[in-house]
DNA sequence: GGGAATGTAATAAATAACTATTACAATAGG
DNA sequence: CCTATTGTAATAGTTATTTATTACATTCCC
């Protein structure tokens, strides 16, 4: 569980769990019934009280995509059908290239500046899997 | 004026007012000697307290982006030269799309999808101008 | 049954962000 | 000089986030 939360963000951390929580089921990287880290596991991990994790947990619960059992752990709740995955998959990645595409538009660049700076990024992609945002 | 303020988002809403900014300067949406709405104007425009805007721009005058004298108004700075300004524009760029890239990488998706959902939204880009951020 | 591991809960304290309010200080313009 | 407009400041109060601590409830396994 790499979740790449950051302590110093001005987004709460609860917030964050869930997110990167979400997003990784959206995108299929935690399978439905897949055991997800002990609260006090994942506490430790990112250096953070459990009461935070738990409040992350607990919300998932409430959206139901994930479900919490005492005395057993916490599992990814099972999701209808695999198109609907596929789907979801599909949502998040475009939602994602598009807020950073209004983004730069609403800052004035133009088609052909965002075309070629995607471009010059992708290429770099293969050689950056271990590097951190800032 | 348009920046886009959130008061709902959990990133605190000066820092958020800092960011338009320093990103209109970059992207030359704000030229230097240019003058900023007023405190007061600001804080009424985004419906927020003049304590909030304040600290945005006393933030952004010690970093040296903007000039504040009282009585008379908030300035952009004057910026050495033209090149710089224009390498600053193309890495706000770069770190926009460098950004999201990442974060789809991250989540798995392949280059293939990433390519693909990028050239959808980019040929959507000239109908969406005045389209809001969700 | 007993013990270890799990999630749940409650309380108190610290800090940060934001608001409301009021006042002050410097500048521009009549 | 007077007044309006600007940025600056200080105080107090509210809310949200996070931590620390302690305890409880349920499940599993021996």
């Amino acid at each position: 569980m790499k979740l790449n939360i950051d302590p110093d963000s001005s987004v709460p951390i609860y917030i964050q769990i869930e997110d990167r929580i979400h997003s990784m089921i959206a995108a299929g990287q935690l399978q439905p019934g897949e055991q997800l880290p002990t609260i006090r596991e994942l506490a430790a991990d990112i250096r953070v009280n459990l009461n935070t994790v738990a409040r992350a947990y607990i919300e998932l619960d409430r959206e139901g995509v994930i479900s919490t059992q005492r005395g057993r752990g916490t599992f990814v709740s099972d999701v209808p059908n695999k198109k609907q995955r596929e789907r979801k998959r599909q949502k998040l990645l475009q939602s994602i290239v598009e807020n950073a595409l209004e983004e730069t538009h609403h800052l004035g660049y133009s088609a052909e500046e965002i075309k070629k700076a995607f471009a010059e990024q992708l290429s770099k992609l293969p050689e950056k899997r271990e590097e951190k945002l800032s």
